[in-house]
DNA sequence: GTCTATACAGGGATAGAC
DNA sequence: GTCTATCCCTGTATAGAC
């Protein structure tokens, strides 16, 4: 599975092909299938237990914080450490979602990390902290900037504390009242 | 090329093969080649002319506005528009650009476009209407949310009038000072 | 410009020995 | 669990007639 992600986040899923998935890890090609049913079973595994892994960090680090502002921002830098260690999964996880794959797999570990931005928006509308509004909408100016970010970043463009913060910021901006 | 772009959008890239493209539009497969040299360079083109159509219509319409945020708007609802009209080819522009393709195509109208926000924002910035920052951050609070809304568009989600304003206004609100 | 026929390569998957 | 060998299919691209 890790050499899976691992090519398709250098080259794409055209170049993560059975044969070469076997030789990075040194194995023979018929060997893959006495682990996963087939090559698209894996891929989905790959995903599956790429997303289980974020929710469970974002969701350990925001319980910590107790304000609307602070939960959000433990949010955005739980998913955004997670994701700078390991870009390849990162990378992997958007073209996965972007291809036909996305279709087979809706991803429910994806459903509860939605939710829990959800919850916070929800919470800070109640306290009238956050703008009201359609929280979809909200949600838009959230992960997707966060994303965009992360694509440089694996790209070669570096950030700096102070850009990551500014970014929290205007994300805030964006939301409150 | 129309055809190559319905194939992607709806069910990926491997779905677009040159048999399926071929016969959609009525024809053999091996006319395909006397207008292209290769399928990616099909691809390739496609992805080009989408891009410098969105851009010349985006150009259109901003320059007739004066204000700071005018411009901003009328950005966001050009792009919002042209692809909403056309949700298979921003469907295609989305995967083409998560693909291995990407890194074949920079693409120059793509930069285009960002040079576009770029000099809405700078002006802003001198004004004093726009927060101080790195524009590419504040990018990422312009298009990264925009494509996300119009990704759900093309899954089903219709937006209303109301709910593209707020959106619109989220986003300046990210922006202003 | 378009078609038919075909060459060629590569990828997914299986069988069966060790 | 792993390897080797192999089958089969599909996808790209070309040749050549009309």
């Amino acid at each position: 599975m890790r050499a899976a992600v691992d090519l398709v986040a250098e080259a794409g899923f055209s170049a993560a092909t059975t044969a070469a998935i076997a030789e990075r890890i040194g194995m023979a090609e018929g060997t893959l299938y006495r682990h996963f049913k087939s090559k698209d079973e894996l891929f989905i595994a790959a995903y599956r237990q790429l997303k289980a892994d974020v929710f469970e960090r974002v969701t350990a680090e925001t319980g910590l914080e107790s304000s609307i502002q602070a939960r959000a921002r433990a949010m955005w830098l739980g998913m955004w450490q997670t994701y700078a260690n390991d870009l390849a999964a990162f990378t992997f996880g958007q073209r996965f979602a972007e291809s036909a794959y996305s279709s087979l797999e809706g991803g429910t570990a994806h459903e509860a990390i939605m939710g829990h931005v959800h919850k916070i928006i929800q919470d800070g509308q109640a306290s009238g902290e956050i703008r009201a509004g359609d929280p979809t909408v909200l949600i838009a100016f959230f992960f997707p900037p966060l994303t965009a970010m992360l694509k440089q970043l694996s790209t070669g463009r570096n950030w700096d504390q102070d850009e990551v913060e500014f970014a929290i910021d205007c994300a805030w901006q964006a939301w409150r009242i």
